[in-house]
DNA sequence: GACATTGTTGACGAAAAAGTAAAGTATTCA
DNA sequence: TGAATACTTTACTTTTTCGTCAACAATGTC
C-alpha cells in the first residue's frame, strides 16, 4: 500500500501548477527542474494527466501546461485515479455506490479484501483537494490526524 | 495508490488463519490451496508475517502457522507495515505523532506529499482490525462508507 | 514562410517486484 | 533411530513498472 512514483511525481507537478497564481502556466522543463525529475519524464507525466482533464496544454514558443479546474475542485483521488492501471478497474465494476455493494456479491465471503481497502483509501482521498495541499502541508497532515481521531471509528465497527 | 499482490496475499492467508476457530493451524500446503498461490509463495509471505511476530510457526509432522495473537488485536495496518520496503521506513522517521508534525519541518514546503498521504492512509487502516474483516467484508464495506459520510470531513478540512 | 520553442507519441533499456526452485533444518511418530 | 512432514532460507527466473531517448507535430515570432 504505497504511492507509486509515477503518482507521487503527479501530484507534484499538480502542486507547482497550482501554486502558479498569475494565470502563466509552466514548460516541462520549468516543472522537471523544480521537481528534479527530467523533462522527458515530466511530459509522459504531464501528459497523462492532460488526457485525463486534469490539465490543459498549450504548444508553441509561449505553451505550457495549467490547471484544467480551480485546484480546489480537483481532489487528490482523482489524480491517483489517473496512473492506475486500467485493467484493474474491471476487477469489480459492479462495486459503484453504497447501495449496491451487497447486491452484487451474493459471493462475499470470496470477495476479494482488496476491494473493500481500496475503495476506503479512494473515499479518505476523495475529500483531499490540490488546494488544501498546496498552502501548507503540515496544517493538513494535522488537519487529518484531528479528523481520523475525532470520527467515531472504532465504535461504529464494531456496532 | 494501491495494494501490492504480496500485501493482498498477506491480507488473505492471514484471514484463512483467523477462520481456524478450533485452534489447529494451517499448512503452507493448505493456505496455499485456499488462496490461490502456490505453496512456496505462500511458504514466502507467511516467513514474512513470522518475522513480524503476527502469525507463529510450528515445525514438523503437527507443524504448520496460527495466529499470534487475537485477530481482534491485529490492524490491517500492522499487516500492510510487514511488506513495506524498510529503506522508505527511513524518508522521513521523525514523522511520529503529531504534536511532532510540524516541530521537525521548517522545510514544510519541501516536504514530500507523499508522506503525508501515506500516513492519512496508514491513519485509518490502523482502525480496520482482521476480525472485522473476517465475518462479513460486505458489512464492514458498508460501515466504512457510513463512517466516511458521516465524519465532518469537509468542514474540518476547510476550517 | 523559415525558424526556434514546446508539447506528443511510441519504442527501447534499466530497475524493481513477484514468483519459483531447491537445499537445509527442525519436529513428530513408528 | 530413521523416515516423513513441514517450516526456513537463499538464489534464480519471470514479469511488471519506471525512466529515457528520439522522432514527430503544432504554435508563435521574426
Amino acid at each position: 500500500m504505497r504511492i507509486t512514483a509515477q503518482e507521487e511525481y503527479g501530484l507534484r507537478c499538480l502542486i507547482q501548477l497550482a501554486r502558479q497564481t498569475d494565470g502563466q502556466g509552466l514548460t516541462l522543463k520549468q516543472i522537471g527542474e523544480r521537481e528534479g525529475i527530467s523533462t522527458a519524464n515530466a511530459g509522459k507525466i504531464l501528459w497523462l494527466l492532460s488526457n485525463a482533464g486534469i490539465v490543459k496544454s498549450a504548444r508553441g514558443i509561449k505553451g505550457g501546461y495549467m490547471l484544467a479546474r480551480p485546484s480546489d475542485q480537483i481532489t487528490v483521488s482523482d489524480i491517483i485515479s489517473v496512473f492506475e492501471n486500467a485493467d484493474l478497474e474491471e476487477h469489480c465494476k459492479s462495486f459503484s455506490g453504497i447501495q449496491e455493494v451487497c447486491v452484487h456479491n451474493a459471493d462475499c465471503g470470496i470477495r476479494p479484501v482488496l476491494q473493500i481497502l481500496n475503495e476506503t483509501v479512494k473515499q479518505v482521498l476523495s475529500q483531499i483537494t490540490l488546494a488544501q495541499l498546496v498552502h501548507h502541508e503540515c496544517e493538513v497532515s494535522q488537519r487529518l490526524f484531528q479528523l481520523q481521531r475525532a470520527a467515531p471509528t472504532t465504535a461504529a465497527m464494531s456496532a
